[in-house]
DNA sequence: CGAAACGATACGCACCTGCTTATCATTTGT
DNA sequence: ACAAATGATAAGCAGGTGCGTATCGTTTCG
């Protein structure tokens, strides 16, 4: 992967070398990488519905429904109904959900440092913000 | 999407809205992004071998075939049996698909230079940097 | 009130993906 | 020289993805 390559591939390229570090992380906890999505999304508030869920993070809105089915068996997060509007349904983490992604973001962020050896604290500190600002740039 | 999520959702962001954003120019001139790929890759300089190629580009070795014929069929790579293993097969741009590729190339630099508007010369060489750095933490 | 819109859910489709198996020609190692 | 390995190719399979359709309960609005 060369430095001057395009943006996309090097994103990429990135991307697929993170995703693969963090892959025992994930199996080793029993979740996969869109079940640890959701939690996180939910991490930083409840979803007032899940079709806004399914926009926040992306996802089909019709496969949301099996992967929450299998995150609520699992007990991780609750859904239930919006007493606003009984049509929609609150979905939030369970306290062990938020055990849960607490101990696993820990994880993946020591994966993450160690990916990050030989850049600057100001290197990262830029990566990150470059790399939000192209994912804000619709 | 927040500068302190993870990174692999940082560079997964990333990579989509680059991806979206370079879309039409690859529609517009008739590629896919495999296909762009592929060109990329050979622009580098000629595969020695289909399985080499596959391997360079994480791409799946069967399915390279037809991606190939393709590509092939419309002037833009050229198999040649290669003279020192007549089992191999050698792949290189036709001068058309060096053409193409460039052309490409150019257009969808410029899509990426409007992504990174707002971002310091500096800043844009630590993110190149650093995403090369971490694609290659293997 | 009654029609239209909306959220959750189920189901099926078309496409893409990595993977496996099989065939054939060619090369390599013993 | 002959068996094993290798590269290209074809074909198929299981899983995942986005998308469209249909149903049902609830809400909104004229």
């Amino acid at each position: 992967m060369n430095e001057d390559d395009d943006l996309g591939a090097l994103c990429a390229g990135a991307g697929r070398a993170l995703a693969e570090a963090e892959r025992p992380v994930l199996e080793r906890h029993g979740l996969t990488m869109w079940q640890y999505v959701v939690l996180s999304a939910l991490a930083a508030g409840a979803a007032p519905s899940q079709l806004v869920l399914a926009q926040q993070i992306r996802y089909d809105k019709t496969r949301l429904i099996t992967l929450l089915d299998a995150l609520e068996a699992a007990g991780l997060v609750a859904r239930e109904p919006d007493p606003a509007d009984r049509r929609a349904r609150v979905v939030r983490l369970t306290t062990e959900g938020g055990r849960r992604h607490a101990a696993v973001r820990a994880e993946i962020r020591e994966v993450e440092d160690g990916k990050l050896a030989g850049l600057s604290v100001e290197a990262r500190r830029v990566l990150r913000s470059a790399l939000a600002h192209l994912a804000n740039t619709e």
